[in-house]
DNA sequence: TTGACGTATGCTGATATGGGAATACGATGG
DNA sequence: CCATCGTATTCCCATATCAGCATACGTCAA
């Protein structure tokens, strides 16, 4: 086996969030539950697409199901998004540093202390 | 032209950050600036591939070079994390909220105030 | 059961991606 | 200029991904 299009954990959470539409469906889910026609309707996708879409999100366990009828209804589970966050934020000393006109060494002696 | 893998800015960062290694670069980097070859050392991985997932980190803008004689010393730009951080954030007061045997509901009306 | 609706899956085509290996490029020192 | 070291790029392969389309599946109503 040669070459893996993106090693690890191929379909994790930051994955899923890397799609552009996949981060416009959990931002359409925090309003509430919607069924796959609804957030394809919603976002101007194919239901198809919605559904794909909404399948990894399941996967990676972002979103919730429920049977409701004929309707599946998703729902949000933003539980998934807590260690992004938690990862990110673990460069927030870093991004209000202004690197623009600055030398390793300065940058060096600014992660030492240095807030704002 | 019909399919395209991954729709609009096909390389924002995150996509960049999607990448596992790609986020033990941009963790290795906080210590401070790295040399292709300290990068591919540290973490155990090809100088090709090191040279190309920087690549990609400085196309995104989260990552500067700077030369220093034969060596190019690729440094934090964290910057660009800091609307990751905050489209995440945007999710926070959901994911403590427990769905395990919420019906949705209750999940309608949670939404609309409560807090813990 | 049959039809209708809602949803999931399968297929195809185009493209992106990552790894490995080889190699080209760039800068420095002699 | 030449050798060397550090780095970037290229080629190839295998795989992953997304969109569009068609279609299968599941549920409910009559």
């Amino acid at each position: 086996m040669a070459g893996m299009a993106r090693a690890a954990t191929t379909s994790d959470a930051f994955n899923a969030i890397a799609e552009p539409q996949r981060r416009e469906i959990l931002g359409l889910l925090r309003a509430g539950e919607r069924a796959v026609t609804d957030v394809a309707r919603e976002l101007g996708i194919s239901q198809p697409g919605a559904s794909k879409h909404l399948r990894v999100l399941r996967e990676v366990g972002l979103v919730r199901v429920r049977g409701d009828g004929k309707q599946r209804l998703y729902g949000l589970d933003a539980r998934g998004l807590r260690p992004i966050h938690e990862w990110v934020g673990g460069f927030e000393r870093y991004w209000n540093e202004s690197f623009d006109r600055l030398d390793a060494y300065v940058q060096d002696l600014k992660q030492t202390r240095q807030e704002e």
